[in-house]
DNA sequence: GTACATAGGTAGATCATCGACATATGTTGA
DNA sequence: TCAACATATGTCGATGATCTACCTATGTAC
């Protein structure tokens, strides 16, 4: 899984939201290091949709302005919880391999 | 940064390896999940070089078996301590977010 | 003598992301 | 008034990292 994709889902982690309230979530997540952009975004979107990780909520017509809503479904939300585990042991085992080669230098 | 890159780099971390140790020592690191392609490896290899992340050790021959080591450089090191913040908070946001959509629901 | 482990590598295909573009409305400021 | 920016959705072609499949060569196990 590569980083706009985990950062999607865990976008969608909180809750529902629409494509570009995604994006400023993305944002914020990164710390502001990562901005997802539309072609990203949007093909993800479709991508996670065919892989059943994520559905569509709804769809809102705000001030004549579509809004399409999605959110996590279970797969989705088992699948970011495996790279949560994934990424906290690669850290882990990375750190201690760190730290050891810096030690001894 | 890839997972495939993540390994690599993780595996030199410990010290100078060569490319086929590189495919055990990710297995190992990955819990058996990640099996590297030489393809990935070579190729990768060749790339990180490039980029200055890694740097050829050595090179042997052992029982007319060329072997060439390579090295992580102050730059990998750097770039791979930098991979294990972003994991590191990346994985609590996305736990966090899970976890409060677990206990709500 | 066949299969597997060790050791290196290339070439073409696939797939996710990126960059650029397109469309449309509302708001802000010169 | 009009230019720039935010909101909102999307497409298309290029890039880049990985994957699949293939190749060479030796040593060991069955």
């Amino acid at each position: 899984m590569q980083e706009p994709t985990f950062l999607i889902l865990t976008a969608l982690a909180a809750g529902p939201q629409h494509g570009y309230g995604i994006i400023t979530d993305a944002g914020e997540i990164s710390e502001g290091r990562v901005r997802l952009r539309t072609g990203t975004l949007y093909t993800a979107l479709d991508r996670l949709r065919g892989e059943g990780l994520i559905e569509v909520d709804r769809e809102e017509v705000v001030d004549t302005r579509m809004r399409r809503y999605y959110r996590i479904t279970a797969a989705g939300a088992d699948a970011l919880a495996a790279e949560v585990q994934r990424m906290r042991r690669g850290a882990e085992t990375a750190a201690l391999r760190l730290g050891a080669a810096g030690g001894l230098a």
